[in-house]
Formats: C-alpha cells, sequence, structure tokens
DNA sequence: ATAATTTTTTTAAACGTTTACGTATACGTT
DNA sequence: AACGTATACGTAAACGTTTAAAAAAATTAT
C-alpha cells in the first residue's frame, strides 16, 4: 500500500509538504504541487482516514441506534440522517437493537472505542448508574424519537400528546364517543405520550374513556393484531379505533380484514404514521403523520452543529404531528 | 482520555503486558491481570480501535452501497447483512446513492480511504476503466442484486429470469394470452433479466407479445404509475400485467384505482418483491418472492469468509425466485 | 556585501495501539 | 559452580498521518 512517505520520496520532498498540498493547508509551491499530484496519480496513492483519525481525534463518522430498521418509521430516520451528514463528509454505521439492551450496550461500546464522533439514538435503556453514561456525556449525542432522561444531550422527538390528541379530536368531532384506543408500552416515551394525548382529548370532550377499550401493546404487529381482534370481540364493541403505531395499525388491519368488519362503516380507524402505501388500502387509511425524515434530517443537523460548532446549550427539537384524513374514519353508524 | 500507557504506568508494567491482558495474547501472572483489570475499571478505560486499526490493519467495519435504504427491498437486504456480519464485530455504514454514479464513487472513495475490510456493492457503475476498480479488486467485495462486470468478485443475486418466467406462466396457466410487462432498466441487470424471463415464458407457451403492451420504467413508483396507466387506458387492453418491481408496482396499483379497474375482473396483475402489507391489499397481490433479507444475509457471510479465511475463487449465489399466489391474478374475463 | 525579513520546506514528535525480539529471574541438571 | 531451559515481562519499532517548531532559501533593505 503506498504511503505519503512514498509519495515524499518519489517527488523529493518531506512528508509535511505532502499532508500540506493533499490538505490544501499551506501554501506550497506551484511546481511541487503540480509534481505531489502527478505522482500521486500515478502511483493511485490513496489517504489513509485511520492513521488520519488517529492524530485528528476525528472519524466523521457517526453511529445510529434504532431498535430496526425494517420498521419504516426508522428507515426514513435514518434517511434523514445520512442525507443531513452525509453532505458533510460523515457516514454513518447503522445499529440494530431490537429493542434487546444487551445489543444496544454492545454497539454503544464499540462506537465509543471507535471513536465515533456523534451518537444518534434512538433506544431505551434507562439506567442511571450505568458506565456508559459518563462516557456519552462527552461526545456528541442527540436523543430521538424517545425520551432518554438519564442522558443530558440534545434531542428530537415528535410530539406525541398533540398527535394523539388530535387523532381523538377528529373521532370526536365525526361525531364519535365510543373510542378505543391501542397504546404503547408505558415505559417509552412515545408509547407513555400518545395515551396521554388521547386522554387529554377525551377529558376535554367530556368523554370518559370506557377501560375495557382502552388496550397496551408493544408496539408490534402481532400486538395490535391479538388486541384489536380482541376489541372488535366485545359485545359491548367501540365505532372508533386508535392504534398509536404503524406496526400494530397493520396487526390491527389483518384483524379487521379477518372478522370482516368494514371500516369506517362498522368501525372507524385511525392510524400512527404514514406509509407511502396507505393510500393505496381499502379505504386508505387516516393517519397522525409525524415525519420520521425529518426527525433523523433534525437530528443529524444538530449533531453536526454540536460536533462542529460545540454550541454549548442543549436544544430540543419538537416535529409537529399532522392529521392525514382519508376515508378509513367517517361518521359512526347511527 | 486514557490510554493504554496510563494504565501500563498506574500498574507497574509495560504496554505489552496491559496489551496482553486485555486481548489475551499471551500468559499473564494472575496478580497482575488482577491489578490490570482493576485499573482499567478504575480509570474507565476504553480501547482506542482506532489506533488498534492502524497496526493491524483492519477495521472491522464493511460498507453497503444501495441505491436507497427506503426502498423496503434495500432495507431488507440491509437488515440480512447487519444479522450476518454483527454478530462476528463487524459494524456496517450505509451509503445511498440514488442511483447517481457521482455519489456512488465518492462513497466508495471514502470507503475504501477508510480501510473498510469489505464492500457490498449493490449499485450499478459501470466503467471498466475506472481507476478505482484496482482499488475495489484488492479488497473483499461481494456484488449483490446487480451484476457488474466489470469486477472480479464474490456475487449473490436472485433468480430474475426464473422468477419472471414464473410469473407470466402463472397468468397463461389462469388462461391468460393477452399479457403486459413493465419492464426494468435495461442497461441494469435485473432490468434486462426479468424481461427476458418474461419472454422466455411467452415464447415456452407460443405466446407472441403485443409490443404495446411491453414497457420499460426505471423501477421508480412514478413511471409504474404513468406506465400502468397508458396500458389501462389501450383501446386494446390485455388482461394481466406483470410489473418488475415493488416500487412500480405501487405506481401501477395507484393507476388501476384511478381509472377504477377491478382487480384480478377486469386485469390481474402480478409484482415481484413482496412487503409484509401486501396482504392487506384488496385484493391481496399475487407476487414473486425473492428474499432481499437473504440476499443482505448471505451477501454478508461471503464477505466474512473471505475477510476471515482468504478464500480463493469466487463463489456466486442464487436466491430463488417463489410465485406467492394470492388474489390480484385470477382467470381472464371471457 | 551584509543584515533583516519573508517565504518555503524539513524535522521530528505526536496520536494509541500491537508485537517481534530481547532480557531477567528461577529452577533444575550435570 | 556453571550452564541450559522455562517462565514472565519489557523495549522499541511499526502502523500512516498531522503539525508545531526549526531550518533553509529567497527576497528585500541597509
Amino acid at each position: 500500500m503506498v504511503t505519503i512517505k512514498d509519495i515524499a520520496k518519489s517527488v523529493g520532498v518531506s512528508t509535511a509538504t505532502v499532508s500540506h498540498v493533499i490538505n490544501e493547508t499551506r501554501f506550497v509551491s506551484e511546481p511541487i504541487k503540480k509534481k505531489v499530484h502527478a505522482v500521486i496519480e500515478e502511483l493511485g496513492y490513496q489517504p489513509n482516514r485511520i492513521a488520519r483519525s488517529l492524530v485528528m481525534q476525528k472519524t466523521h463518522t457517526i453511529g445510529v441506534i434504532i431498535s430496526d430498521i425494517l420498521n419504516p418509521f426508522y428507515t426514513a430516520l435514518v434517511r434523514g440522517l445520512e442525507d443531513a451528514t452525509s453532505p458533510l463528509g460523515y457516514n454513518v454505521v447503522l445499529c440494530n437493537t431490537d429493542e434487546n439492551t444487551d445489543k444496544e450496550i454492545d454497539y454503544l461500546k464499540v462506537l465509543l472505542e471507535k471513536r465515533i464522533d456523534g451518537i444518534a439514538l434512538a433506544t431505551c435503556f434507562q439506567d442511571d448508574e450505568h458506565p456508559l453514561l459518563n462516557r456519552l456525556n462527552q461526545i456528541p449525542v442527540v436523543t430521538i424519537v424517545r425520551k432518554m432522561n438519564c442522558l443530558k444531550s440534545d434531542a428530537v422527538f415528535a410530539d406525541n400528546i398533540g398527535g394523539a390528541y388530535e387523532a381523538i379530536e377528529h373521532l370526536v368531532s365525526l361525531g364519535h364517543k365510543r373510542i378505543s384506543v391501542i397504546s404503547g408500552p408505558s415505559d417509552i416515551s412515545s408509547g407513555r405520550e400518545r395515551l396521554e394525548g388521547a386522554h387529554k382529548a377525551f377529558a376535554k370532550h367530556g368523554i370518559i374513556p370506557n377501560e375495557a377499550w382502552m388496550r397496551t401493546g408493544d408496539f408490534k404487529r402481532e400486538s395490535g393484531y391479538v388486541l384489536a381482534k380482541s376489541i372488535l370481540n366485545l359485545k359491548d364493541r367501540p365505532t372508533a379505533l386508535f392504534v398509536s403505531n404503524n406496526q400494530m395499525t397493520l396487526g390491527a388491519l389483518q384483524a379487521f380484514r379477518e372478522l370482516s368488519v368494514k371500516i369506517p362503516k362498522d368501525v372507524s380507524i385511525v392510524g400512527l404514521d404514514d406509509t407511502d402505501w396507505s393510500i393505496l388500502l381499502e379505504p386508505p387509511l387516516t393517519v397522525i403523520y409525524q415525519s420520521p425524515y425529518d426527525m433523523g434530517n433534525n437530528a443529524g443537523k444538530m449533531l453536526l452543529q454540536r460536533i462542529l460548532k460545540k454550541r454549548k446549550r442543549f436544544k430540543t427539537k419538537v416535529i409537529p404531528a399532522e392529521l392525514i384524513q382519508r376515508q378509513s374514519s367517517g361518521p359512526p353508524r347511527s
């Protein structure tokens, strides 16, 4: 492998000079510059960024930790992150944890040992005492999607309370009073908050939620399926259902189909998170949309700010929630 | 930042000894071993993998270059790749090129300069002369999904010919003779091969394809939409349509919906690539399935083999295509 | 012509590891 | 007592860069 020394020897200058012409960090006379470039070309020299990283103490790499890239929500988030960071020369290394804390810790350890320049963290190990926290606090971190209160950092998350509130309010405005909610795990902030938003809307409109219609899932498809089925099988069935994430909505839709429950004639449904195929469903799905791309993009930008400009105070960005009204929600049948 | 030297000094041994206890590469007496570990714990030492990479000439990182992670096909592929490589301690850096050759070249350059241990390449710059090829030929590369004949490497791709063949044969077996095909770009191997497979099936069954029904898209949603619309608007309409990738199928479905063409009563449709929501469509979509997860997973394993065992001969793995028959394909109306 | 400046280039010390080779000590043999 | 051998650890070079500080060369001023 040809190194900067080979170039230097071949041109007849010092490695310092070669380095400076490569990085344009200092004036070098035109003839030498030309010659260096020529030899670089000739020998097919490619700088070794490992060596450079070692001395510069920066790797131009950031890590993103999510539960599962197969979830289109995280797919878009990661894409947003890459689009924000790659134009400045940063690479992103992808880490799927499957909601597994051990995996998460392992990834974090390795990323820290690899001295990456920043981390976007979308998982939820909650351990105020963990030794990793010290190290995490020393590098740029942005927590996304979920709140981590054991870590001081920049943060980007969605307006979950507002989103869920809007979903319920939409259903109420259509005339629904008998509303079911499939919420997410209460130990995850997004799970808690979406339920909170729903309750807030109930309170606002003087609706006392029927406990039999309030279910807690685990954000995975199967639980949406099981819970929706159990709800639809009730003698006293609600007229509308709000499902608080995309995977559970998939499961719920499957349940509706298997039980031949007509949407929205029998039961209205509002999901959370949009996809590019939700308009192709029959009927097209009404959803609350919180752009994951924007979340990732903002997270990337905030990371870069912190990496480059060493901003002092922590910032928090909230991505708004937006109701996208389609045909899966309609007035209750009277 | 605490280094191995600090540990050595604090324990009162040489850095060599500390290194050896960390990596267990040489016998070290029990008391010293204990002490080293204690001090490591106490000072919160974390090995610097950059330095290690520099001397060991390996980074435990692989790169994956795809056109767009937002495409669920690539999402699954990347997940498969990570699942294959992360258990052995490899990280994957994600590179989206958006079918843009410049982006692709830039990414390749950077990955090579970062001295990653291997690359999974799913794009298609076709330039036999490019200077990068020399460098690429010196590290483990596996080309996936698409064939790159300018590069000698391991390869994993799908049985495109067989898949398309099966799609057409399925339609023929249902009684269709008037079959339309939306194929992909002919400069991409998967585009070419799928068309080839379709023609093979036509020939086998003595069908002379109507040129007016044969369209070439660019694998993107919009082109599926436009082409499907133009086909459905023909006076002389086919009775079945085979769309050769997932994004174009999305667009085609949208066209069907807008034109109120009933599936499969008016026109049958068979897509290529399956998704977890295709059973939720009305009707559920018949598709040819070529597991992208398996492609990624196999690619990862082959990369590792080459990285670790230095296998000499190049291998090619073909992922089979499988017909998943659902309700979007039925007999033509007579 | 010499000194003072300015411009351009080199020297060499980092960065934090790994590892081939060398050294010191303890023990057993003859 | 002298030597060989095994055991446990240390020394220092190497990996390929960047970059202060020093040095050399070129230019200008006296």
